[in-house]
Parts: C-alpha cells; sequence; structure tokens
DNA sequence: ATGAAAGCGCTAACAT
DNA sequence: ATGTTAGCGCTTTCAT
C-alpha cells in the first residue's frame, strides 16, 4: 500500500483530454474556453475529486489569498468571536487564515509572527499581547499588518480599537453618580496599552470618587492574592471596576469566596461584557465591546491595504456601549437573589457617554 | 515603488557565496556541512530575515507538517479551547495549523473540508456539525481523519469522544436520588449524536424519575419560544436538565425572565461546566468534560496516523466528572442568593458513576 | 563536503 | 480557442 497521492492539474487533463494550461483556465475562469471544453474539465475534476494546490498556485502566481491572524489567547471569548467573524469574512472575499494563538505569551508571540512569515500571507491582521510588540515584528515584513484592540507602545501601524478612555470615564461617572466614595480599579496589566488607557480614562473622569488602582497580572496566583489580601483588609472599597475579563472572573469568584456580594457589600463594574454578566443576580455593570464591528474594520482595511492603496496609517476607535445593571446600584429596591432585570444601555453621543 | 519580495533561499546563498543545496542542507540540519559554511549560512539568514518558503517546501519534499483543524463554531467555550489545546500540541510537534469554523452550518462545514483540501494537510481533526459528517467528507481524500466530541452515524473513523450516556445517567440519577418526581431534558437537537445519546443515557438510568426530552435548535426563535412556552405552562416539571452549553445558556436566561429560580422554584443541571455556572448562586451542578484530554488524545492519535500506523479506526470514550452544586439542591439549607459554595466533584469508577 | 540540475503543481507568457 | 514552455522556491538526487 503506497501513499496515493492527490489528484494533480496533469492528471485532469489526460482524463478529459485537453492541456494543463485549458485546466488552469476553466478553474480560474478565465473567458477563452469554449463550453464545450470547459463542461469536459469540469467532469474531470469531479470524477477526480481534484482541488487546486493552493500553495502551487501561490508560487507561480507571486499572489496569495491568505492571511494571517495573530491572537493573544484563543479561549478568551472575545478573541475567539473576533476570528470567527474574521474567517467568515475572509472567506467571503476567497481569502483563507491562518489563526494562531500566543497564549498570552510575548515569546510565543514572536515564535508564531516568526513562523506565520513561512506561509508568505498577504497581509496579517494581529491582536498584540503587549505594548511592545513592534520589537517582536520580524525585520523586512512587507505584507501590511493591521492591529486590533490593543494600542502598541510605538505608533506607525493601522488601529482598530475602541474608545477605552470614554468608556471607562463613564463607568466611573456612573459610580460617582450613584454616591460611591472611593473605588478600587483591578486590572491585569498596565503595560498592556488598553488596560492603561482605561486607568486612565478613569482617572481622567473623575471628580470626587477616590481611585486607586491594582495590577493582579494574567493567570497569576501572586496577583490573585494581592487582590484577595486588599478585599479582606478593613478599608474595603466602596466599589471595584475590573478592567478586564480574565480579571473580572477572578474578581468575581474572591467576592463571592470571601462573601461578599454586589451591590449590598460592594459596587461592582466591568469592562468586557460576557453573557455570564447578564445571568448572575444582579446582573453586573459593563462596557460592551463592539467586537463584530472591529473584526469587521480590520478586515475591510486589511483588504484595502492587500489591494495597494497606500497612505499614512489609519487609526478608528470604535464606541462601547454601557450596561448599567443591578450590580453597581445603590437604590434599595434591587436585591441580591432576585432575578437578574433587563437593565439600561447607553451609547456615546458626539464624543459624550450619557449614563444616568 | 514595487512591491518587495520575500528573500528567498537563492538570495542566502548568493550571500553567503553558497549554493542553494548548502543553504538547504544547513537549514534542514543535514549533517554533511563544514561548520564554516554553516556559519556563513546562518548569518546570511538573519542579515536577510529569511523564512523559509513552507509552501514550495511541501512542494518538492511531498511531505506537509499541516494539519487542518474543522470545528461546528469557534464561539463556543469548549472548542475555543480544544483548538488551542491542540494548536499549541501541533507546534510542540513542528506542525501548522488551519483552523476553520463551521458555524454550525453543514453546508459550510462542506465548503470548509472542500477547501481545507486544497492547503493538502497531512491530516484533519474534526468535529462535525451532525451525524451525516461522512457524506460530506470528499471522497478520494487519503490524509488520516480524527474525528472528536461528536459522534458519526456511519462508524469506520477514528474517534476520541466522552461518555455521554453514563454522565447523562449520573446526572439523571442524582436527580432521582435529590427526590425530584419528573424532569424536562432540554437539548438543541437530537441529530447531533452527542445529545441524543445524553437523552438515551437519561433514559437508561432512571427506575422513578419521570422524563420528557424537548429540542430546541441552535439560535433558533421558534425554539426558543417551545421552551418559554412549556416553562409557562401549568405543569412545570420538578426539574430540568440541559443537554448542551448553548442551549443551558437560553434555558437560564429564560427561567430567569420567567421569574423562576433554582433549585427554589424546579431543580436544574446542564452537561458542559462553563465558568459562569460557578459564578450564579447557587452554582449550577453540570458535567465537565475533559476538553484538553480530547485535544491531546486527538492530537497523538493523528500524528501516529501520519507517521503512518495503520490499523482498524480506534474509538476513545473519555470520562466526564460530575460537579455537584446547589442548583439541584432540595435541602433547605442551601439558599439561592448566597454565595457560591465548592460543590462536589464524582468520577466515573469501574463504569459506574457514584454520585450522592 | 559541495554544487549542478531536475522537478514538485501550478499559472502566465507566448505561440499557434 | 488551445497548446507549449518556462519558472515560482524549494528539496533531492547525482556528480564531483
Amino acid at each position: 500500500m503506497s501513499k496515493p497521492r492527490s489528484p494533480s492539474i496533469k492528471m485532469v487533463a489526460d482524463r478529459a483530454g485537453v492541456s494543463v494550461a485549458t485546466v488552469s483556465n476553466v478553474l480560474n475562469g478565465k473567458p477563452s474556453v469554449s463550453p464545450d471544453f470547459a463542461l469536459r474539465v469540469q467532469d474531470a475534476v469531479r470524477e477526480l475529486g481534484y482541488v487546486v494546490d493552493i500553495g502551487a498556485s501561490r508560487l507561480r502566481s507571486q499572489k496569495s489569498q491568505l492571511a494571517g491572524v495573530v491572537v493573544p489567547d484563543l479561549t478568551n471569548p472575545m478573541f475567539a468571536s473576533f476570528v470567527s467573524t474574521l474567517e467568515h469574512l475572509a472567506r467571503v472575499d476567497g481569502f483563507d487564515l491562518v489563526v494562531v494563538s500566543a497564549r498570552n505569551n510575548p515569546e510565543e508571540e514572536a515564535d508564531r509572527l516568526r513562523n506565520i512569515r513561512s506561509w508568505r500571507p498577504a497581509g496579517l491582521i494581529v491582536i498584540p499581547c503587549d505594548g511592545s510588540f513592534a520589537e517582536r515584528l520580524p525585520g523586512g515584513f512587507s505584507a501590511p499588518v493591521v492591529l486590533a484592540d490593543r494600542i502598541p507602545d510605538k505608533p506607525g501601524f493601522d488601529l482598530i480599537a475602541v474608545d477605552n478612555s470614554a468608556a471607562a470615564g463613564a463607568i466611573a461617572t456612573h459610580l460617582e453618580n450613584q454616591g460611591y466614595k472611593d473605588c478600587l480599579v483591578v486590572g491585569s496589566w498596565l503595560s498592556i496599552s488598553n488596560v492603561r488607557e482605561r486607568w486612565e480614562g478613569v482617572r481622567g473622569a473623575v471628580k470626587r470618587l477616590g481611585v486607586e488602582v491594582l495590577e493582579i497580572g494574567i493567570d497569576d496566583p501572586e496577583g490573585a492574592d494581592r487582590l484577595e489580601r486588599r478585599l479582606r483588609g478593613r478599608q474595603l472599597p466602596g466599589a471595584l471596576f475590573v478592567l478586564d475579563h480574565g480579571s473580572s472572573l477572578l474578581a468575581y469568584r474572591t467576592m463571592a469566596e470571601i462573601g461578599l456580594s454586589a451591590p449590598r457589600d460592594i459596587g461592582f463594574a466591568s469592562f468586557d461584557d460576557m453573557e455570564w454578566m447578564r445571568l448572575v443576580a444582579p446582573g453586573i455593570t459593563a462596557v460592551r465591546q463592539p467586537v463584530e464591528d472591529m473584526a469587521e474594520q480590520a478586515w475591510a482595511l486589511l483588504l484595502r491595504r492587500i489591494r495597494g492603496s497606500a497612505g499614512d496609517p489609519v487609526t478608528r476607535r470604535l464606541r462601547c456601549a454601557i450596561e448599567i445593571r443591578g450590580s453597581t446600584s445603590r437604590s434599595p429596591h434591587q436585591e441580591a437573589g432576585e432575578a437578574p432585570k433587563g437593565g439600561m444601555t447607553c451609547t456615546l453621543q458626539e464624543g459624550r457617554y450619557s449614563p444616568d
């Protein structure tokens, strides 16, 4: 039993009794083929189950219908959804996607970035692990790169992100309006640019609310300890605002373990609105990011760059929505244990969120 | 400004002052290269930022270091985690992965399956959309295929799945032991084999518990209506057992909207244990599937097949764990609204789950 | 140990 | 409208 190779264009040509060039022309929809020949080729293709070898095709034509996608972590629902949307859009435009995950590790990201070049993609969409992404991008990489979601330290890239600062500021203002006096702001790392932007958005927005920040890392037991100690300390903050989904999960679980319940003992809000935040009772006030929009815009931009439109790097900031739910309510009528309620959504208008 | 091409092996050879064959030998670690030449090549590679063209390499060597992965839906956390694990394992073995999502659509799956062949992957790992997967697999596909998670109607495939029937039966027994009299079993489609297996596991396990089943589809408003009507009807079942994650989300939300709370008004259990099920109060009793193990075993098996080990198709069933939490408790001390508690885990022993 | 040359499957340029 | 041929970047004989 020898290894059966996939049928080649030559076999199709032989079977149809035509030349390989004709087969290629039929497959690529070139006009200069007689209907008769086209049919014979299509028959042969079907009978053999022939599928073009995309690698050989690219090699010869020098045009790649392939885009690379690099995300920090596929198991993060935000990124999974981003990739899923991208994948669909790409296929509609006839592109394939090579998707790789850096598993939140800059070194792994650098490895993936190097490796993905061997595919000779026409372009790359990257959600970088952290701000120092530019140093990891292999020199002499000629294909266009569009960054999404996270902002690099160095400018000069096409970028599709959200208005982190404004949205975080809106949450801070909401907390202030609810009468909270002080707020502990928790995030993975301030070295991740949008976490930093969110924190700065909070600081820029508050008037009376006292704020302090705590970094707890990603999957870092020490960071988890720091948070737990802070929440067990005698100076319990009036509210907790968590700046990323991973940290929100951890914070919510930690609160539960300690026996703290929102909003009874402490206000609780989160950047990144995940499904479970509507399911717990009361629901959790959160910033909802337009992930699908980000994917759409990133893809559209990359496609333009691939098609050759040059020009200065584009930066676009998409608006988030704010979901006000029970976890930040100081009105007495909202009780813990009650069924989750609808809540209230507000969006940015003319550069300002108008909550409350 | 013309389009700058990636450096080729020829450019490296010129720069190092050697032949392309020598460059190739250095890159592929062939022993027959003098240290002197090897160094010169490595320098040239670094200076040019050369990365091998994996397509051209495969074309000539006829060996593909590429595996394809097809999943029904990347946004399902189970599948995302499956892919993420696979991706890591594959890279360790020097393989790249082409990942595609069928978006729960058999036609899209068929399209992806056809398309992925043009990459000439060395093998495929597929979580099929539904049981009739075999009909969608293009004829004459010679690379090995390993199925995971969902079971095809036709046998003859390598398969790594979980013990759906036993685990679902254990939940049913648990409900019975808790004193529930009847249970509504909800799933997307019984045509999805593991949903069917779970339902059959329930039926096979119950002695006194009255059971009925309801199919609600995937993202199907009509199905959602059916469920809501059933839960608003006068004959509210004693317990609800939902057989897949998507349906669990819907069911839990629907319950909340109606004002039903578990376990106060109705018992609630789920196949697929997601993070939020520990976060809501009380926690939700659920079957936890060994996703990472499934990915590991699927990859190991595929690698064996790629390396050439023939033999009859292998089927392996992995054991699930049962997480007993407050949502199925009939003891009065567990109250809704209380902080989520640790709960209790039990695993399969000698072919039987021993819950309660 | 090194290089020259053939050829993988395909498309593009050219010839008919 | 169709066929012939060269060559994309690489690995693999096969000489040397």
